[in-house]
DNA sequence: GTAGGGTTAG
């Protein structure tokens, strides 16, 4: 009688254990979960200690490591424990660990399921290990598993991930009764592997289709850049749901058809469907992209009103969409007002926001505040430390982070630290040291590398250097628009006509084209596109008009004189002038300064980076008009005011 | 008591 009541007493306890921990959110409750087992001996409980682990290894971020104690604390692990552990770690950034624990679980003897190689076969994965892939597949194969629907499946992925879609479509040929859940799978295999034939007769081939396959077949659309398909199965779809709705809208943005993923936005508010954390951070990308700020602002305001704001995400993107807007003081806002969980990605896009415009000890400051907090910065957080630093022209700084990331924190500097450094050095005029750093690098510079040194030649006008970065480039990128025109850039501004005439001939030979440039502008939240030299429209006609006015009126009281140094053709003088005043970030000013009322700031956003002489007008029109003018170009944000410009003329 | 396929911000 005794003994029934105490087993009936720890059941119940058990139950409520295994409630309560269901409820835990974050590592704290469940380590107070955890004491409350121990206390009652409920820690040597198969039941209960399994999903104590599962629950750390799995559901919870930030708990492998105490799932990790947890299982070593375990005299006798059992499969479930074992596969729980593999899947924790496969699903971690050391996925190498769950290889670990699996040939742990093979010398201890434990019986392996098919849960063990599906879990450890994405270990392998993630871990871009194909070759111990293939093993485990013999593995798997020695066990009778390898056609277990699960593994077959899981092998299918596995092998497209790391590139075989042979092996992949072999796996899924020999699988005697495939679901759809295999068959969505092969077709996601064709698409990542570029074969988007197979993924058409696979889908063609389906004997049912659910609505992931046409999931499948949207994003794999998106991937090959095929866009125009992706809105005929969009339409075709029997049914859509949030999913579909958000690949479109995140797949046009990532595509740069900004106007197509508002649209589809607006769409998918007017068909009643709620807005997800992936179609919401879609729209801000693209609003971040477009530059389109009045659009983002009412973007926060849905946000706020349909209670979206506690999704970091969104506020990331949102914070982004402010900075790419030229706001950085809103994206401060948003950052300041978040939920306390920021992230990593929260921190390192409010210190890049902060470094693209120029505010590098801000930047640097809110480096040592993430620090302080105790995040730790990662690869990403560096090369916008670094930005900062070189775009603020803070040297030394720059340097100690750079050894800072390595010494302290141990990261293993990659393509883009390199660049960063070779662009601190190169804004800064230390040419020769900029030119130096890359001979040392211990990985050979990439086209973007010397192309960086290029445009640090173009600014300080180092002719000779500039010469011998743009034979390093003619061996790697040979025909690229960009290089051609920097170097033509460099001999005219040195008046080196003759040679630029000789790149303009050599361009001509090559049928070398330049990159157009492009510029937009939001007006009453519609984008309007400005093309140098454009077709004359009824739009482009306003601009042109405008800014003979204001061209004119430059003259006559900011004594305004064209620079021409960076046209390309040697042609005459009159000819270059009229060459330069139709830049497309200069009609878009005009365009602007005829539609916007007075007061508003004048944003605008160029593909290409901004002309000097361009950069000269807008100083002057600063100045003359009492206007603020914010240019996002390339490589980063201009504020004009009273006469000058925040990137103090060092772009 | 655990899985496999589709969309995400720096």
């Amino acid at each position: 009688m005794k003994k029934s009541t105490a087993t009936v007493s720890v059941s119940v306890t058990e139950q409520l254990c295994l409630s309560l921990l269901h409820k835990c959110k974050t590592l704290k409750t469940v380590k107070q979960v955890h004491a409350i087992t121990c206390k009652t001996g409920l820690d040597t409980d198969r039941i209960v200690a399994g999903k104590l682990l599962l629950h750390c290894a799995v559901s919870i971020s930030d708990a492998l490591d105490y799932a990790r104690r947890l299982f070593h604390h375990f005299p006798d692990p059992d499969v479930f424990m074992y596969n729980t552990i593999i899947r924790g770690f496969a699903e971690s950034d050391t996925p190498r660990n769950s290889l670990v624990a699996f040939v742990e679980m093979r010398r201890r003897a434990c019986v392996l399921d098919s849960f063990s190689f599906a879990f450890v076969l994405k270990g392998a994965a993630n871990y871009g290990y194909l070759r111990g892939g293939v093993q485990l597949h013999c593995d798997a194969m020695r066990h009778g598993l390898n056609t277990h629907l699960f593994v077959a499946t899981t092998l299918v992925s596995v092998y497209s991930e790391c590139g075989c879609v042979s092996s992949a479509r072999k796996v899924f040929e020999e699988m005697s009764e495939p679901n759809v859940v295999a068959w969505n799978a092969v077709l996601t295999a064709c698409f990542r592997c570029g074969d988007v034939k197979g993924s058409e007769e696979m889908f063609d081939r389906m004997p049912i289709r659910n609505l992931t396959s046409w999931n499948v077949m949207l994003a794999g659309y998106i991937k090959a850049v095929e866009l125009e398909l992706a809105k005929e199965v969009f339409l075709e779809m029997p049914v859509k749901d949030d999913v579909s709705w958000s690949t479109m809208i995140a797949g046009f943005a990532q595509n740069g058809c900004f106007d197509e993923a508002f649209g589809f936005f607006r769409k998918l508010l007017w068909v009643g469907m709620r807005p997800n954390e992936v179609s919401l951070t879609g729209v801000l990308s693209a609003c971040a992209q477009a530059g389109a700020f009045e659009f983002g602002k009412i973007l926060q305001g849905f946000l706020e009103k349909a209670g979206f704001l506690w999704m970091i995400s969104v506020n990331n993107a949102l914070m982004d969409t402010y900075c790419k807007c030229g706001n950085v003081g809103m994206a401060r806002l948003v950052f300041e007002r978040m939920p306390e969980n920021k992230s990593i990605v929260s921190w390192t896009t409010m210190i890049a926001g902060l470094a693209m415009h120029g505010n590098g000890e801000e930047a640097i400051q809110l480096f040592h505040d993430m620090e302080a907090s105790g995040i730790r910065p990662d690869g990403i957080t560096f090369i916008s430390i670094l930005y900062a630093c070189s775009h603020a022209g803070l040297i030394e700084q720059g340097c100690k982070y750079f050894s800072k990331m390595k010494d302290v924190y141990g990261i293993e500097p990659v393509i883009e630290h390199y660049g960063c450094m070779v662009d601190l050095y190169g804004r800064a005029g230390k040419l020769q040291k900029a030119y130096d750093f890359v001979c040392q690098m211990p990985i050979s510079p990439t086209a973007i590398i010397w192309r960086t040194l290029l445009g640090a030649c173009s600014i300080h006008g180092n002719v000779k250097l500039g010469e011998k970065v743009k034979e390093r480039l003619s061996e790697l990128e040979p025909s690229d628009s960009g290089d051609h025109v920097l170097l033509s850039n460099i001999y005219a501004i040195a008046g080196k006509w003759k040679d630029v005439a000789t790149v303009r001939r050599s361009m001509t030979d090559q049928k070398i084209k330049k990159t157009p440039g492009w510029s937009m502008i939001e007006v009453d939240k519609i984008m309007y596109a400005f093309v140098a030299g454009g077709k004359q429209d009824k739009i482009t006609q306003e601009a042109y008009e405008k800014l003979r006015e204001i061209i004119s009126k430059l003259r006559i009281e900011g004594g305004y004189v064209p620079e021409v140094g960076s046209v390309l053709h040697d042609i005459e003088e009159e000819e270059k002038e009229d060459s330069v005043s139709r830049h497309s970030e200069k009609l878009a000013l005009a365009f602007g300064m005829a539609r916007l009322c007075e007061g508003s700031v004048i944003r605008i956003v160029k593909n290409l980076r901004v002309c000097r002489d361009c950069h000269a007008v807008m100083k002057l029109i600063s100045r003359v008009y009492r206007l603020e003018i914010l240019v996002r170009d390339r490589s980063r944000f201009h504020s004009f005011r009273d006469g000058s410009c925040s990137c103090r003329d060092y772009w």
